[in-house]
DNA sequence: ACTTTTTGTGCAACCGCTTTCTTTATTTTC
DNA sequence: GAAAATAAAGAAAGCGGTTGCACAAAAAGT
């Protein structure tokens, strides 16, 4: 059975198919008159164009894609992830774009399939939902000059970009610490390539250098990969012993282990900071009053609009890169 | 700059348009010699097919559209969707598959972006990653008989099906802690419109008398939505003056926020079971030693393998639906 | 050695839409 | 009321592939 064409309204409406053709796109050369005529037809045919045809024809798929890290346990199971997502599916249904993701297993699977998708003219443009060093993905999207932002900061990468300050952040989330008394704070961090968890860092130093508070090396931790499981067990071994009385955690997942370890211990003497995705009060350890809320949605949201942005107009947005920052705040743990 | 096109393949190597056309499909009616000399000119010339056309003459678009609930905070702070997510992107990358993602708030928004891109052939196929009465996208997928799976049990619809067997599960929940003693079970649901609620529902007063316990309809709780902090409040306001001495808690979410409290109040009178997307043993309630593991990721796996082979033989798949169910187990929260 | 298959390529129509260029109809202007 | 200007719709040439069919060359059969 032959889908109906552009072709069957036009006859049907007793006018050509470019004029079926502007009407779908509401073209202001089409008089009102025919344009109802026309719609009416489509409606009773119950007319779709054909994707793939406009996209040929038109040369805009109206996709983005959305670039995944190699899918590891620690990057699915960080609220970062999900949050995100909801961002850009907000961003998105304001408009017709859709959403078309990577897959990948291997660093070459990924390379290659993007690479189908962009030269495919699959999508008109990327979002990276993550920053590394020296990524061939991002090298990629670079050299082939195809509209992209990361959520997250790659160095010193031209492509727009979005994130929030993280150095800013460690050193509030440091200095709200001191401010409450803290005097030996570590620092818990975790996958040294992650830029986020290096810039947090930074911050974390300057908070210390700016009370006069010694900085150790020592003081920071980063032997152990991303997951809940790694923050507790780390809490039930190392720290407990180097008797800090402050934590600043650089990774949502790590923290939630420390926490549940210092909470089941009923430990209160190691105070702790944290940076959460989203407002989910629900996480309410003894050792924390309150945390930094990274409003992840929002890095979604504003990446989406960028990539419009530049999609709108191309010269323009190519001649700097945007480098956006997303506020965040320190929210109390409860509410009362 | 105008793009590379199978024409330019075509005249560098001296071979005709449709030749190169075969040797990109991998044509068994191509000689070996000829494909080497074209694919060797495709890399000099960095070629790559674009897809639009591809689609559009060949008419397959090698996409699936993944389906979402409209965006609501429950579904993205669940573990269930990464998880799943994650297992269909595994099962992805072992073909040459995309993914679209389906968008909008509204109800009437998702549907308009699915026909969109089902009816403008962008998609083969559709997983739904949620199972909720009365469909309209559902609906819409049945009539236009696109090949589809739904991750979990719409009731009686013709389309093919994967999921745990919950009423199993509720009933193997259930008897764990009637053997561990409990005598006064509560069931925790949560949205009643939601297929596996109800049918763990089942599977929890099956046990009930089974085990000759009686069953009351106040033991049943379901007035809260799906999130963390409800099960929480839950837990603080209503739970304890029940004296139960188990609870059976449908929703992942709403279990954390449940064993978190009691957690804190070191209540251990009150033994729990949960279900889990996954294996993350690291929340370990003190009020639980086992937890059912429901696998969740192989629930998308099988989804993107079923989907497959109903693409491969259109026919044959129309004629039955596969309704299976992949294999949850209980597991020891702590691994000593 | 000559017909019959088999194999390997080319030709050309077509997939369904967009868009430039023209033509025709309708106003506006003097 | 004729000429010029403007608005509306059509004709046709792509967009970049796929594929049924024709055909030549090579292999096989007698």
């Amino acid at each position: 059975m032959m889908p109906i064409t552009i072709r069957d309204v036009a006859k049907k409406a007793g006018v050509a198919p470019s004029t079926v053709s502007r009407v779908v796109a509401d073209s202001s050369s089409i008089s009102g008159k025919t344009k109802e005529k026309v719609r009416k037809v489509m409606d009773e045919l119950n007319y779709f164009p054909n994707a793939n045809a406009q996209r040929l024809a038109g040369s805009r798929s109206k996709t983005l894609g959305l670039v995944l890290p190699s899918a590891s346990d620690a990057f699915y199971q960080n609220p970062f992830f999900p949050t995100v997502l909801r961002g850009i599916n907000y961003a998105m249904s304001q408009n017709d774009y859709s959403i078309l993701l990577s897959s990948g297993q291997t660093n070459h699977q990924r390379l290659k399939h993007i690479q189908k998708i962009v030269r495919g003219k699959q999508v008109e443009g990327l979002i990276f939902l993550y920053a590394t060093k020296d990524d061939p993905l991002l090298a990629f999207a670079q050299e082939s000059a195809i509209p992209s932002v990361v959520v997250g900061s790659p160095g010193d990468a031209k492509v727009h970009l979005v994130d929030n300050d993280n150095e800013e952040l460690g050193r509030i989330a440091t200095e709200h610490l001191i401010k409450k008394g803290c005097e030996k704070i570590a620092y818990i961090g975790g996958d040294m390539d992650q830029f986020f968890i290096l810039d947090r860092l930074k911050g974390y130093k300057q908070a210390l250098v700016a009370n006069s508070l010694p900085f150790q090396e020592h003081f920071i931790h980063n032997d152990f990969s991303f997951l809940a499981l790694d923050g507790y067990h780390l809490a039930q071994n190392t720290l407990k012993f180097a008797q800090y009385d402050g934590l600043v955690i650089a990774d949502e997942l790590v923290a939630e282990g420390i926490q549940k370890a210092l909470t089941e211990e009923k430990n209160t003497q190691i105070k702790t900071m944290s940076f959460k995705a989203y407002e989910h009060p629900l996480y309410r350890p003894l050792t924390e009053e309150f945390y930094i809320n990274l409003n992840s949605h929002l890095l979604g949201n504003r990446a989406v609009e960028i990539l419009f942005d530049a999609l709108a107009d191309k010269e323009a947005s190519k001649q700097r890169y945007i480098h956006e920052y997303i506020s965040a705040d320190i929210v109390p743990v409860r509410e009362d």
